[in-house]
DNA sequence: TGCCAGGCCAAAT
DNA sequence: ATTTGGCATGGC
């Protein structure tokens, strides 16, 4: 009922945490500044968030919740102290208080299916689209829920589609229907392994192994997983020097190097890059031609998203 | 205008 | 087992 203006705001100390960073990194993506601060929800609960230095000010929401959304348990400074590779120190630095969330199960998995062949940017605009359509309305925030899955599953692909999914829209109606029936049970992933809950998800419509990947790293806690995109197989790749690589390489690669919590240290480099403050290698080798003068490559651009 | 985006899937090597 | 082409949409 009480919208988080009309609940008690709280405030809590917040030290490792870059708020805007995090709500801004491409792993949620319906938090919007209002205020000096971000109005979304957490689930079906409307929330309001303010950060002023190591201060968290937060409405409509139980500290714990919160803490748990937040992952302000997560231990940034040993996540940092467990890859000594240089240009991840240099990144792990620069994205301090960028933490990796728990996000809602079925909304961070549908959300994902989303994601292919769209900027982040995009995906909001999706995310938005469905909540005003299909989504449960909140008081207290001009976000809607985003729809549980038999609310999805009750809507036609050309009604998806009507949200901007374009070839999206088979996979989540699929994905939504299997959820609602019981057939997938998102909160049964939870106890399965790494491996199972890859194959798990795998098997839904829509889902293969990056968006899998995407969806155990940001909504199940493991750390240890790397989703490798464009953006993070071409940092890979850079790194790892030979040409050439599949990406199932480079997601070995990465495990490997990238340390314990390389999901964790993936997402700093994926932000660095994104937002134009880390080295890339261009996306095709060089024509070294001297007389062809190009524009920088899109790549190193800083999306508006980001920044703003 | 052309290129690219937090890829997936089925068909063809 | 690996590579290829098609698939929708929107911003710069």
């Amino acid at each position: 009922m009480s919208g988080p203006s009309r609940s008690n705001p709280g405030v809590i100390q917040a030290p490792e945490l870059n708020l805007a960073m995090t709500l801004n990194s491409g792993q949620a993506f319906h938090w919007t500044a209002l205020d000096d601060g971000w109005t979304g929800c957490i689930g079906d609960t409307a929330v309001f968030l303010r950060q002023k230095g190591d201060r968290l000010e937060y409405r409509g929401v139980g500290v714990m919740e919160l803490q748990h959304y937040l992952a302000l348990d997560h231990d940034l400074e040993a996540i940092r102290a467990s890859c000594d590779h240089p240009v991840v120190r240099e990144a792990s630095l620069g994205c301090r208080g960028l933490r990796i969330m728990r996000q809602p199960h079925w909304e961070c998995l549908a959300t994902f299916i989303l994601s292919p062949m769209k900027q982040v940017a995009h995906i909001r605009q999706m995310s938005l689209a469905l909540r005003e359509r299909f989504g449960t309305p909140l008081s207290g925030t001009p976000i809607p829920a985003f729809p549980s899955a038999s609310a999805l599953a009750a809507a036609t692909e050309e009604e998806l589609r009507a949200c901007g999914l374009g070839f999206r829209a088979k996979g989540l109606l699929g994905t939504a229907r299997l959820v609602a029936s019981g057939e997938f049970d998102p909160e049964a992933i939870e106890n399965l392994s790494t491996e199972e809950a890859r194959d798990a998800l795998c098997s839904l419509p829509g889902i293969g192994r990056k968006v899998a990947n995407c969806i155990l790293l940001f909504a199940y806690g493991r750390l240890e997983v790397v989703p490798v995109d464009v953006w993070i197989g071409r940092i890979l790749g850079s790194f790892r020097g030979r040409r050439k690589a599949s990406p199932a390489e480079l997601e070995r690669y990465g495990e490997r190097v990238l340390g314990p919590f390389a999901g964790y240290v993936q997402q700093w480099l994926f932000h660095r890059a994104r937002t134009g403050l880390l080295d890339l290698p261009a996306k095709r080798p060089l024509k070294v031609k001297a007389t062809a003068r190009r524009s920088p490559p899109s790549c190193r651009r800083i999306p508006r998203s980001v920044t703003g």
